[in-house]
DNA sequence: ACCTAAGCGAGACGGTACGTCTCGTCTTGCG
DNA sequence: CGCAAGACGAGACGTACCGTCTCGCTTAGGT
């Protein structure tokens, strides 16, 4: 995919610091390793071959394999629309609807799935995961506090919670490669967190 | 030359059929190891050494890790409270509540967490997995229609949906460690499901 | 004394290349355990165990039990007496009572026994067995030259041929287990060997 | 009825005693396994699987692997050329020539270089060996004896002796492959032995 | 005509060894 | 001192056989 060594010519140290492109090569590497053999394929070993790469060079700057998973995650870009369409109802559902789509576009989705599944061992990628998570979910909140702003949520609503209740949908349907399903079963789940599911007069 | 007789009483073939004893140890062991040393300390030659098993014993009834920790998985006894209060937001805080507390004080979290790793990567546990969520969903779905029988649900809501976004609530819970959260936070998270977070004026 | 490891120190990699200690430990852990153990013990994993040593290594360096097998072999030293005593007969007996003494009382015996039992089905094994045949004949054959340059052979002698008969005859013995008879009987073999078993007029 | 039989016509017990369809299909299969995937193939497993039989038909019956592979050799017919052309020369070189070809056209050789392997761990079937090879042995020296009833030999010989060395000669040349070998070399083995290697005048 | 006894095919059992893979550490020699 | 390279001890992988065991069935011979 994005094979950068130029044949024989191989990378050399640049002298005692640390050498920027075999950085960049090693983590251009880890992530086409990670497309192309999935999570169990991602080895230390396969990354450093596919780099041209010494083992020992990926352990000096990576302390474990999470760590290099979550570098290749935030190397990617993150271009999910915070659309401000007034409606909050309409701006979550873009919102989720832009997340699943970049993650089953770009690899983020799978590189995503890996850092989940490494976490639930590693403790490193357990805490980045949940420093992650708070981030998200603060950004996330913005949507309903914003929202808030206008008029259009209670007072009493905790943004957090809101955005926590619509990240565990997306991540959910991420890990059970449920993605895919059309429109009309997101847009309920918006609709339901938004407005409730009580008939009209309960209550 | 090889000496089969380990101990005093080990367990031997009872003729040409599957032993029930070893099928036993196999998943005791495997439990055993899955909760001492978690799970990357999960190899099936720590389960065969603790269960005094051979390895191809246990290759033999289950293909995979995936396997064998899916019947591990649906081995341990499903006792979450299904309460019918009334009150659907009840209800749903009531499961919730005690489907954390069954994950935080028995085996079963670890479990699952375990089993949604392994199906990030095997195929296999993925469909097990998915099979189980739906399963799942359709119990969980339960409380949204009989709450919708006797008028407390609008006529249109998806009660899968419902229950996806409770279980997803959930799901995320575990694997992020958020499961020794005080309940305001988890009855709020039922409550916006239930009422919607809407102004009451709105829509 | 085959026990190289100094206590809790263990071997360690020395760069990019092959460690001299590694092979060594291996190469006495071989000996060692085929000496205990016989030929059915002898196995890569066993030797790995005694020279403390991964079984990787081990294959890195000796691609099949019967290179390993060889390499101990040769790396034993090889003080068969070739006298020179003037006179062929006696030669060829002293040759054959002295490999047999060391056959019977150095590891070189059992080790000649597995290399020829695993060249019955190691092509590589029967391939090196073939090869160390021909040198050998060849030795044997300057005692056999050595006589003849000096008339006591005749010219149309093979030498080859009757250092193929001498070590056949060693051969076997060796593998049936009668390298303890008393010299009657191989003396009788030399001499049969070297005047024939006519009587005097035949012809 | 109950028929249980998977197959067409399996063979079953024919009561308390032995079956010897059983015991001749269990050979049959030992020695098209041998010959077909040679001695490392040659696994009780693999008999028993060729021969539709359970493997503890085949272990009540043969106690090893050694034994198995005796009782196949012995099923062989021993049509070996025990010729009387009036010259020990001669009938010792028809004697070897015809055991070589039989070991290189039938499945003799095979099998008999599995049994020497096997001797070398087995002392079942080392003592087999040995006693087989006393046998033969006394039988070759039984052409010698005939020549030297005729004044062929002298009166001093021991006929084992040179029964020994024949056999070793030939034992070699199966163990080493070179049992293709053209006459030349064979005949001169056989002159050597009978009338000896010495100039006409040495003594 | 029943009953016991042993042989039979089948295949599961606890094990050991196979040869391969990856782990994370180590050390070299070059730049 | 960083770098590529790759050897090292360790140990898990999934498979093949080992030799033992029990099963359910078969039949012969003794009662």
């Amino acid at each position: 995919m994005t094979d950068t060594t130029t044949g024989k010519d191989a990378r050399r140290s640049i002298g005692a610091r640390r050498n920027p492109d075999s950085a960049e090569a090693i983590r251009e590497a880890a992530e086409a390793v990670l497309l192309e053999h999935g999570y169990p394929g991602f080895t230390i070993e396969a990354v450093a071959r596919r780099a041209r790469a010494g083992k020992p060079t990926i352990y000096r700057w990576w302390p474990s394999k999470a760590a290099l998973l979550l570098d290749v995650y935030q190397r990617q870009k993150r271009d999910v629309v915070y659309a401000d369409t007034g409606s909050l109802e309409n701006d979550l559902f873009l919102f989720l609807k832009s997340l699943f789509r970049q993650w089953r576009e770009t690899p983020m989705g799978q590189i995503f799935r890996s850092i989940i599944s490494e976490a639930q061992s590693d403790p490193a990628a357990a805490r980045a995961l949940a420093e992650s998570g708070r981030d998200r979910r603060q950004h996330t909140g913005q949507l309903v506090e914003r929202a808030r702003a206008r008029g259009e949520v209670a007072d009493d609503v905790d943004p957090q919670v809101v955005a926590d209740l619509a990240a565990s949908y997306a991540w959910t349907h991420l890990l059970t490669d449920r993605l895919e399903e059309d429109d009309t079963e997101l847009r309920s789940a918006v609709r339901y967190l938004v407005r409730g599911i009580r008939t009209a007069g309960a209550g």
